[in-house]
DNA sequence: ATATTTTTTTAGACTTGTCTAAATTTTTAT
DNA sequence: ATAAAAATTTAGACAAGTCTAAAAAAATAT
């Protein structure tokens, strides 16, 4: 099946929405991003829905299936990689490019945008920073690891979470832990390997093995 | 004022069609190239007329204004850079670079365009041998002369006209003087400059000074 | 010169994606 | 627990661009 210009754009929003609120995307945030009426958005959100795209119960949000995953990656993918063009080889700079990524990223040809990989070494972030997926959809390895993983008295700075299970966020979110934060490992507890960390700006605070295994940093 | 995507597509086929016939473009010509019917070419025909960027008289076919013109070249110019890069740098063939180009072309940025037609070094041709105009929306020189600068037994092939007037396009009609044919001056007569001139394939014919200045040819 | 054929236009309908206004559901605050 | 506020959905309208069917104009052939 072949996607409008429109639906591109709301599987591509919803995907970015996605990727820091792990939970369902609400009809208003779809909407600010779209810069569409919050009906228009409540409209079309029915529509991917039919089309299998996303999973959507009214007035519940919205989350894309696995198929709807896949098409929205690919648009980031064309996205980002554009912008590494219209930076490494037009010359643009980082804050010039996102407008006309926002054209470039629903031209349709996959080998075209296979072949700009290439011919751009395989880059594997954006401008910004940001991951670029490969062909098949995976992102790349930007050596986040997981909390678990570190040894006492590492600084290391917090990217990203394992799961996105709403108990587990809301766990995060009581411990004031939110993405960017700047932590610190003050002690590992060899009895049941609990973690205490500080959080620069805010209050220490005990964490189990269980949660640390689900917190990707970077140190 | 902006121009959807339908319309420039519109305004590049009416100039495509134009490059080849200097008279008024009928309906069904341009609603052959866009593979839309007669009735939606005509709607859409009021509706260019409308916005000043063609003139058009019900039943009598249509020709580009200037400003028409300019918005058609801008088209074009993005159209033959964009599949100069396909080949030079993406290393597509030449044949296989229309349709994405056809995508590449609506892509909206003078900066971009400017920057990339520098980053394949100001190219004169597209992958087809066709002229790429610049910035200002010229065609590049590509070496044609006039016929009437030409020197007797010089042997070449006619490339243009200079002027698109229907008796004069219709005298080289009548003179089987048509693109592309290969033409050798016979004779030059000092008396009023008149040529005699034969073309492969058909009857050696006279033509005057006037004529000749008008017909453009590549040695 | 007129009848026939071809081309072109008009009229009305349809699709996509948007909007506003009103209705409904959910959330928040008392 | 209920009233008020906020978020969301439904209903109906609109613009762009397309289509089919029918009408009108132009070109062609007798």
């Amino acid at each position: 099946m072949t996607t409008s210009l429109a639906e591109e754009n709301y599987l591509k929003i919803i995907y970015r929405l996605s990727e820091t609120n792990p939970n369902e995307i609400s009809t208003n945030a779809v909407s600010e991003m779209t810069q569409t009426k919050a009906a228009s958005v409540s409209d079309m959100l029915r529509k991917l829905s039919e089309k299998g795209w996303v999973n959507y119960q009214k007035y519940q949000g919205v989350r894309l299936t696995d198929e709807g995953q896949k098409i929205a990656l690919s648009i980031v993918r064309k996205h980002r990689l554009w912008e590494v063009f219209l930076v490494e080889k037009m010359r643009f700079n980082w804050d010039e490019v996102h407008e006309i990524a926002e054209q470039l990223e629903h031209i349709e040809s996959d080998e075209l945008i296979n072949k700009l990989d290439a011919f751009l070494g395989f880059p594997k972030v954006d401008p910004h920073g940001d991951p670029i997926p490969n062909k098949d959809g995976i992102l790349p390895d930007l050596g986040y690891q997981s909390l678990a993983d570190c040894k006492p008295n590492t600084q290391c700075k917090l990217m990203g979470v394992a799961q996105d299970s709403t108990v587990f966020l809301q766990l995060l979110t009581k411990l004031e832990l939110s993405l960017g934060a700047k932590l610190t490992i003050l002690e590992i507890n060899s009895f049941d390997r609990s973690i205490y960390i500080s959080i620069e700006g805010k209050n220490p605070v005990f964490i189990s093995h269980e949660v640390a295994k689900n917190i990707l940093v970077k140190i």
